[in-house]
DNA sequence: GTGCATGATTATTT
DNA sequence: AAATAATCATGCAC
């Protein structure tokens, strides 16, 4: 209560660091022969100076109140308002619509795809699902690779509803806080409601324009995300051995004329839970890579005509059942035995 | 790390 | 439009 030294000598320095109140120090900064007499003096006007500020506060809150309670307060604080009004209202009253950001749309939209800001769990498997047959039908065998992918987009979405969380609640904070000084003032000073509608837009476009940087960061993460995991070229994987065998087997057995009709591709697509176009471009390969080299593909053409003659001949020799338990790997073989191996 | 295998892509041909 | 040929980029064994 009594030690606010700043306010009689220009001792800034040393005054601030120690106890500028002690009587020691006043002397010292004073030159000090009748030092007891000038202390005192000091102390007075330090007293009266500190009391100003109470009293002047007092005094003003007093007067607000003598204004507010007086009878034409209301009529001119009405009047006031109006006059405020129609001025703001005419300065700005074009740009009071804002058409909603195509940006942001986009970038909703974007997000609401990828089942980063969709419903919960199900929705976002279901989306990268979606997004794995949009980028060309990474097979829907490579799990590991899924699950990996799976995960990151459920860490992606966990930061972005927390963050997104935050900044709603930041600026839910705020514009409590400023709605509640702006009403607080709206007492002593003319603050229409509409103003303070206004003020509100306000926060909520500088609030939505962050939440807009959260959402293009988070797109591009998802962005990455995709291109490092689903990506087929980047990220090649191997066919597992079944769906080799299966797809070796069809060309072997029909090597004078390896090229499945669509309905074909259709059915070993649907064996070796690949694509159509996997298929197209598995079989492109084998003729090419296969007609370059024959020789290289010597052994494993004799390995595969060998197996569909037994195949043929089991087939033939159990009339009807089709299906051998000790070759699992053969299942649908039996289309048609015109192999012609060179 | 290197080299080959292999799935995907791209440009060209039919 | 489909096939081919060349090429890319990765997977994988060594």
């Amino acid at each position: 209560m009594d030690e606010q030294p700043r306010l009689m000598h220009s001792h800034t320095g040393v005054g601030m660091a120690g106890h500028p109140g002690l009587p020691q120090h006043m002397q010292e900064g004073t030159g000090g022969t009748d030092g007891d007499g000038r202390k005192q003096d000091i102390g007075d006007i330090l007293q009266q100076i500190m009391t100003i500020t109470d009293q002047s506060l007092d005094e003003a809150q007093a007067r607000k109140h003598a204004l507010n309670c007086h009878r034409m307060k209301p009529a001119l604080f009405n009047v006031l308002c109006e006059i405020k009004e129609k001025t703001v209202l005419s300065i700005r009253g074009a740009q009071e619509e804002e058409p909603p950001d195509p940006q942001l749309m986009r970038l909703d939209n974007m997000l609401l795809a990828e089942g980063v800001s969709g419903p919960e769990k199900g929705g976002g498997s279901a989306a990268a699902a979606a997004a794995a047959a949009a980028s060309g039908g990474a097979g829907p065998d490579n799990s590991a690779e899924h699950s990996d992918y799976r995960a990151k987009l459920t860490q992606i979405r966990q930061i972005y509803h927390t963050e997104l969380e935050k900044y709603e609640q930041a600026c839910n904070e705020f514009t409590t806080h400023v709605m509640n000084l702006l009403r607080e003032q709206s007492r002593t000073r003319p603050i229409s409601p509409k103003e303070i509608e206004r003020m509100v837009n306000i926060i909520h476009r500088k609030f939505s324009s962050i939440q807009m940087q959260l959402k293009q960061s988070t797109c591009e993460a998802v962005m990455i995300l995709r291109s490092r995991f689903l990506d087929a070229r980047r990220k090649r994987r191997n066919f597992n051995k079944q769906a080799t065998e299966i797809l070796n087997e069809y060309f072997y057995s029909h090597l004078s004329n390896p090229y499945p009709s669509e309905e074909a591709k259709e059915e070993l697509a649907k064996k070796c839970a690949i694509t159509v176009a996997q298929v197209s471009n598995w079989f492109g390969n084998k003729r090419i890579r296969y007609k370059k080299n024959i020789g290289k593909f010597q052994e494993e053409a004799n390995m595969y005509a060998a197996r569909t003659a037994v195949n043929a001949a089991n087939a033939s020799s159990h009339g009807s059942q089709a299906n051998s338990p000790s070759t699992p790997n053969s299942a649908g073989t039996c289309l048609s035995p015109d192999n012609a191996p060179l």
